[in-house]
DNA sequence: CTAGACTGGTTGGTTGACCAGTCAACCGTC
DNA sequence: GACGGTTGACTGGTCAACCAACCAGTCTAG
């Protein structure tokens, strides 16, 4: 009765969680130390686990990396479309969207991965595929916000498509500009500019966002 | 006569010479093979230069890549000063700056050095150096432009350098976009894009740009 | 003008560190 | 007692950096 689908802890929920463990572990390291400098043996380390063990559950570190990517991007598109599914205005949805794109604090460094992921996939085509699945999600929930706001009569835009792509565009190159000098670029303006070219895509007034 | 300051090869001369091959020979391989699995003894092979001499000239291969980094950075905001420098309106020299930021063609990969260098610059404080001065160089050209443009009355903006640095951050994202997934965005495509997003900066209609 | 010392450039082989992936043996649970 | 999970030692290979030796010009003293 219990032992059957309800089980607490099933050889097959074991290996998931261990996984899913590792998978986690490994976001870290890399996060750490880079993509570059990453071993599998660092991996294994910040799990307290074997060396061995990494190549039970991933045949290579390719594949563990791979994993890791996907897992990563999965749950920040789920994240962001939980984000712009809540109430408001389009205007209050489209600037949750651009707060989501910016690290919260300097210490926030997971823009730091995707760096690292850029650089890889320009090699590797299984990388870049997830690498376009991310930034497709990105578009396409901006794009959907501004048709949103366009329908409702709150935004003026006859391309929400291509208004997204260049938010998320530029969103992109600020970020990197923010994450790799931020002296030369603080959270604030990189707000600020985020909701200026907004108000220029979407025709709305600086005043329709908060200050 | 002829030894004096006008020979044809002294000692230094040569050495330089030796340098700069080498400094390209770095730059074509690791566009090539990517700065992650690019090995001193590849760019000694690519030079036809043993190994040894490598090292001889640069005392450790994190040398030679900086080296090469700040070279090939500084050579490009050279050719941009030069690309500005030229006759024509504030729009002509506005859309050269846009045109100059994106690849000419599908072969011309050199922005995949940049996607390495913002990887490595998160770990490298020196290659981090470089790439703010690289940046910085575009924001200011840009901004430059705008404002003569501005002064000249043919442009309307209030904050030049704001301009300029969301004009520089959506290119470095677009571009890395098309690096990346030349199916999901067109040179076409991202030119235009360049172009609308720039005529919303400096006031002026898109028929101001060439079709 | 020239022989020999000197210097900078170059070679190729070597070394020591590092690391992904393998393997045989071990443990706990059903 | 069989199987999924786990260990840790081991292997084969790779690579940056070092080094001893060599060579081609350049300088200097006689």
């Amino acid at each position: 009765m219990r032992s059957a689908e309800g089980a607490r802890s099933s050889r097959a929920d074991q290996a998931d969680q261990r996984r899913a463990e590792l998978l986690d572990a490994a976001r870290r390291v890399v996060l750490e130390r880079g993509l570059a400098s990453t071993r599998v043996a660092d991996i294994a380390k910040a799990t307290n686990v074997s060396g061995g063990l990494i190549h039970y559950h991933f045949a290579t570190k390719d594949d563990l990396i791979t994993a890791m990517l996907r897992a990563t991007s999965e749950t920040e598109v789920k994240r962001l479309r939980e984000i712009i599914a809540g109430p408001g205005t389009a205007v209050q949805r489209l600037d949750r969207v651009l707060r989501y794109y910016i690290p919260s604090s300097r210490s926030d460094q997971s823009w730091i991965l995707w760096l690292d992921a850029w650089a890889l996939g320009v090699r590797e085509p299984h990388v870049r595929e997830i690498l376009l699945e991310l930034e497709g999600g990105w578009i396409e929930i901006l794009a959907e916000v501004i048709s949103e706001g366009v329908a409702k009569g709150e935004f003026f835009c006859d391309d929400p498509v291509g208004a997204a792509e260049r938010l998320d565009g530029m969103l992109d190159g600020l970020v990197v500009r923010y994450t790799l000098h931020s002296g030369a670029m603080s959270r604030k303006r990189l707000l600020e500019h985020a909701r200026i070219a907004a108000t220029h895509e979407v025709g709305i007034p600086r005043s329709a966002f908060p200050a």
